[in-house]
DNA sequence: ATTAAAGCCTAGTGTTGCTAGGTATAACTT
DNA sequence: AAGTTATACCTAGCAACACTAGGCTTTAAT
């Protein structure tokens, strides 16, 4: 659903935050007024890929009265990724208006 | 590289002409500034998987002093088509854009 | 005690668009 | 005349992506 765009998604939902899977499928949903609610069987195997390409790093937490959780962080280089990213969607998406005709 | 946006951007390229493959990727190239310029095997398949679904129909075409081409025009549910993927880019864009914190 | 919610995970699959080829005709160069 | 470039069409195979459809565990609510 998100069409190659999820890593992009995913890099500035997280931005200088640190969460973990499920609160980023929330935050996902706030932040895009309930466009994008994506199954976790996106939102996992993504992460996983990301921090294996060192954009993101992981750890568990405990906290106190709740279960264990893995939160991930923005790496240096996910963090430059991120700003490649979106200058990336801006040209991508000015491409695309351009040939649509649309929001010209 | 139109990661999920090939197929509307093909109906909007063809829009209300009747243009052969070769033409349409010189046209994709020249509407989006030089932004996409696809290669034959993504264009041909994607033609003929449009007039599967029937959303566009072709013809031989024999030009005076020129090699048979195939042209391909919209049907009337491509136009249709057309009109649903051109809001449903307008609407995932902004969602991307909102969550991307990019051209809000 | 049961159910629901929070939280993580993977295997398998369909779609997509790419690479890397092949073929044929017309136009332009040398 | 020969060779190259541009025009024009095509396919097989492949890799990436994100989805479906499951499974597992722990905490909260009923």
């Amino acid at each position: 659903m998100l069409k190659g765009h999820l890593d992009a998604v995913l890099l500035a939902t997280i931005g200088d935050d640190a969460l973990h899977g499920y609160a980023i499928i929330e935050a996902i949903r706030a932040r895009s007024g309930g466009h994008f609610d994506l199954p976790e069987g996106t939102i996992y195997p993504a992460l996983h890929r990301l921090e294996l390409a060192g954009l993101l790093a992981s750890r568990w937490v405990q906290p106190n009265g709740g279960r264990k959780r893995r939160v991930y962080a923005l790496t240096d280089s996910g963090r430059q990724s991120l700003v490649e990213r979106r200058a990336g969607w801006q040209s991508f998406a000015s491409g695309i208006d351009r040939v649509l005709g649309a929001r010209a």
